[in-house]
DNA sequence: AAAAAAACTAGACACATGTCCAGAAAAAAT
DNA sequence: ATTTTTTCTGGACATGTGTCTAGTTTTTTT
C-alpha cells in the first residue's frame, strides 16, 4: 500500500507550507531593508522563529532569499498574466497591461523595489543568475503577445527592456514621494506601446 | 599679499589630486564586486594605501562611494554630451546617441554595472539618493531634446525610462555572456526611438 | 638646519552577521 | 505508554568589516 509514501508526502507538504510561511514573513522584512541590509535576525524576528530555524528549513541565506523571489514571482505573473489571458485585440491588450503595470507600481511598490534589488545582486552574485533568469524569461513571456513578431528576438528584448525601463523609473518616482495617479501611470505605459515614445495619435510636426 | 590663500589652494588642489587617484583605483575594485560586497580593505589593496588612508581622505564608506560615482558621472556624461553636441537633425541624433551607447555598453560595462548598483542602493538608502538624483537629471538632460515635448515631463520620463530600460536590459544581456555587435546594440536603440517598439517606417498592419 | 604640518602605517577595537551545535520540547509512530 | 522522529531554542563560534588612535615618516615652512 501507498500508506508510507502518503505520510512521507504529507510531511512534505507541511514542511512546504512552513517554509511559504516563513518565506512571506522574510518577504516582509527584505522588502524594508533589501538583500544585503537585512541580517537573519531580523527575518526571525519577523517570522517569530529563532535564528536557528532559518538554517532548518534553508540551506542559507541566499536560497532563503531564492524562495522568496520565486515566491514573488508567481503572485506578480499570475496577477498579470490573469488581466491579459483572452485577450486578443491588441490595443485592449495594452490597456490591460499598462493599468495592471500602473497598480502594481501603486499596490505593490515595496515588493517590486526587493525584485529590482535581487535583480541587480544577480549582476555580481552568479547564485541568483538562474532565479532571476528564470523570472525574466517569464516576464518577457508576458510582454511576447504585444509584439508584431513575437519570434523576433531582438524586437522582444527592446520591447521588454522599454516597458521595464519605463515601469522601473516610475516606480522610482514613486518611491521618492512623487505620487502619479493610477491613470497616470497606465497612460505612461499606453503613451509608450501606443505610438512611438512621445505623442497621442497623429501629430502636427514631423 | 595672497601668497598663503594660494598655498591653501595649491594644498588643496593637491588633496582633491589625490582623492580623485584614490577614488580611480576604487572604482577598480567597486567595479568587480559591487558596493556592498567591496570592503575597504579592497579598496585599499587596489589604491596601493594603507586602511588609515581611506578615511584620513574621506569621511566614511559611503562618502567615498559618492565622490566615485560622481566621477563617473561626469565622464559619462560629457562622453554622451559630446557625441550629441551641436546636431541638430533629429534622425542624427538618435543615431549619435545609440552608437554612444551601444559603444558603452561594450567598452563600460563593468561601470554601468556599479552604476545601476549604486542606484538601487539609493532606493533603500537615503543617503546616496542625492547623486543619484543628480546623475540622473543629467542623463534626463541628456535626453530631453530627443523629445518633441521638451517640457512634457511626463513624455520625458517615458523616454528615458525607454532607453534606460533597453539600455540596462542590453547590458544586462552582454554581461551575461550574449555578446552582440556593437551595430546590432545601435539598431536596438534606433529601432525604439526612430519607430514604435517594432517594425521600421510604416508597417502593413494597424 | 630646526620646527611644524601633512601624509602615512600598523594595529586594535567594537560590533554585526552567517553559521552551526547540543540539547529541550513537542509531535508522531509504534 | 514508550520510543522515535521532528521541531525548535538559546547561545557559541569564527569571521569580516567599518572605524579610530598612537605613533612614524615624509614633506613643507621658517
Amino acid at each position: 500500500m501507498g500508506k508510507l509514501v502518503a505520510r512521507a508526502a504529507a510531511k512534505e507538504a507541511k514542511r512546504e507550507a512552513k517554509k511559504r510561511a516563513l518565506a512571506a514573513s522574510a518577504i516582509e522584512a527584505l522588502k524594508c531593508y533589501g538583500y544585503a541590509n537585512t541580517t537573519l535576525r531580523d527575518i526571525a524576528a519577523e517570522s517569530d522563529l529563532s535564528l536557528g530555524m532559518l538554517h532548518y528549513y534553508f540551506e542559507n541565506k541566499e536560497q532563503l532569499l531564492i524562495y522568496c523571489v520565486r515566491l514573488y514571482k508567481e503572485a506578480f505573473a499570475a496577477e498579470i498574466g490573469g488581466r491579459l489571458a483572452g485577450i486578443t485585440d491588441r490595443q485592449a491588450q495594452i490597456r490591460a497591461l499598462a493599468g495592471g503595470l500602473a497598480a502594481s507600481i501603486i499596490d505593490d511598490a515595496d515588493t517590486h523595489r526587493l525584485w529590482y534589488d535581487i535583480r541587480n545582486q544577480a549582476l555580481f552574485d552568479p547564485v541568483f543568475k538562474p532565479v532571476v533568469a528564470e523570472i525574466e524569461a517569464s516576464l518577457i513571456d508576458l510582454v511576447r503577445p504585444l509584439a508584431e513578431s513575437p519570434d523576433d528576438s531582438a524586437q522582444i528584448s527592446v520591447l521588454y527592456g522599454a516597458i521595464d525601463g519605463v515601469f522601473r523609473h516610475l516606480l522610482e518616482r514613486h518611491l521618492s514621494g512623487v505620487h502619479s495617479s493610477a491613470d497616470d501611470l497606465s497612460h505612461a505605459f499606453c503613451n509608450l506601446l501606443g505610438a512611438t515614445p512621445p505623442s497621442a495619435p497623429p501629430s502636427p510636426q514631423g
